[in-house]
DNA sequence: CGATCCAAGAAAATAATTTCCATGGAGTGT
DNA sequence: ACACTCCATGGAAATTATTTTCTTGGATCG
């Protein structure tokens, strides 16, 4: 499905000559979407009929297919390899950061194991109540989400930033609950104590977080999010968006196995907005 | 730059044969990457000189250069004509929350205008004082993440969902103050009834909503965000990841406008974060 | 009514791509 | 050690696709 992915995987099993045209790929990947076969044959020091080949065992049909392929992954998949934004003009800035943000939706779609997120999602739709944590901004604003997700499809759940209230609520948790804790940086040591103490008790604990880290090695369940930021420190973390794309995933996922206590809620929800609002359409949007 | 845009910008001058090409490009847009010149014009009932002259039209090189950049638009942008996901199994559910995030940030993308950004970053970063308002879930995250984005370039601010607040807070602000809402309906009447009163004592307003709402005939600099949502109900709203990429916008646009101000502000938080936690490393992330 | 201009197609030329075949090198078996 | 085989690669030719040029038909305006 993706040029990209497959060549990275299949990189070890490549020859000679195909090693030097996945080279030119990645080095200059606007060359090669412009390129015919015959200048990118040139460029990589192969023949034509080398590179041809090369498309076919890239599973394209032929050179044609392959750079619509190309053309595909490049617009979303490879902008990471870009520059900066050329200037701070409004419409460079609002093309660089969206296009950040498409491309963490891009790579965090990369990453995503489906087992895990199916073990996740098994876990918080069976929960009798779910605890969502998040410290510092960013991570308090996904546990949140998750509180704002969950709650509209009958889960019982709380979002909390606050330390001690976390702990607490973990020390309070009963066995059939879920602990549900985002982190950006994987260092929230006040998290980790969180998830030790919740595992201690029998409680099942989810992380998103990057993998590996301290907070990753403490939960029983980890999304990983791994994804590398920009150091344009006035920028905001595009990273946000990948999270925020792995709340509505497992969000969606809860609503379709708890799919009949879903309906009904979101019904009664919808119900209570459409009564309160005065001229309120059908397509009303559930919560503002 | 987008193929869709120009064909639709264009298509009003399309000759006959021209406008023939183009209803296959739209009506059968997989078929129209895929093919060749040759399948093209047939398909079209043109001959495909016609069809290179049509690519030139529109600004491309040649008609390689064309399905590039047409492949490059199908990744993201025609996805918004597509069905459902095909299962609620992990791996299709994933696929279809991110792709459409992708295209909301897509669809955004293409609608914001550069000069209305810029009107708005000028009112935020001359301002004394922000109010970010939104309420019910969805806009209320928005508004904290303006207080989240914003107070980090050291901009006074603060965020309210909460109704009786927020009218408070307008009524005691000052002249040069800036009040910035978020309504994705763009029915919230108390927010209205802010902006109207903000408006009657000389403040900004700004809104993040549907054009051409109550909510944006209230208000003095509208960014307007209208994406057709899918109809399934179990899937959160792709349109958070349009509204979140405007804020980012505009606070990326602030933080440039006000960048001594900025970089003192960050470096601060930053220098603070570090010596807080323990082993923490250059990449701390600003905010877990 | 005629002239001119533009659009569209046909044909020819050009460019690109693929297939087929030949060569060379590496590995293996005798 | 030599030879055989297989596979990878490149070259040339054939095929295919694309573009250019030229011509025709139709529409519009004087």
């Amino acid at each position: 499905m993706d040029i990209f992915a497959i060549l990275q995987e299949e990189r070890s099993q490549f020859s000679t000559a195909e090693q030097k045209i996945a080279d030119i790929l990645l080095g200059d990947f606007d060359f090669a979407v412009k390129a015919s076969i015959i200048e990118l044959a040139e460029k990589a020091e192969v023949s034509p009929p080398t590179v041809t080949r090369f498309c076919r065992r890239l599973g394209c049909q032929n050179f044609a297919d392959f750079k619509v392929r190309l053309a595909k992954s490049a617009f979303v998949g490879l902008r990471y390899l870009n520059p900066e934004a050329k200037s701070t003009e409004p419409a460079d800035v609002a093309e660089d950061v969206i296009t950040k943000a498409q491309n963490a939706l891009f790579l965090i779609h990369r990453s995503l194991d489906p087992l895990i997120l199916e073990k996740a999602a098994d876990r918080l739709s069976r929960a009798d109540m779910i605890y969502a944590f998040g410290s510092g901004g960013n991570s308090s604003m996904i546990a949140s989400e998750f509180q704002n997700r969950l709650f509209r499809l009958g889960c019982r759940v709380t979002a909390s930033s606050d330390h001690n209230m976390q702990l607490m609520f973990t020390a309070a948790a009963h066995s059939n609950d879920v602990l549900i804790g985002s982190s950006f940086s994987g260092r929230n040591q006040e998290l980790v104590r969180c998830f030790r103490l919740a595992n201690e008790n029998g409680i099942s604990t989810i992380a998103l977080t990057q993998s590996g880290s301290p907070v990753a090695d403490a939960a029983e369940i980890v999304i990983g999010i791994d994804l590398a930021e920009g150091d344009n420190i006035y920028r905001p973390t595009s990273t946000r968006f990948a999270f925020l794309a792995v709340v509505d995933v497992l969000a969606s996922l809860v609503a379709y196995r708890n799919r009949k206590l879903s309906t009904v809620t979101l019904r009664h929800i919808k119900q209570q907005l459409v009564e309160h609002r005065d001229g309120a359409d059908d397509r009303q949007i559930l919560g503002d």
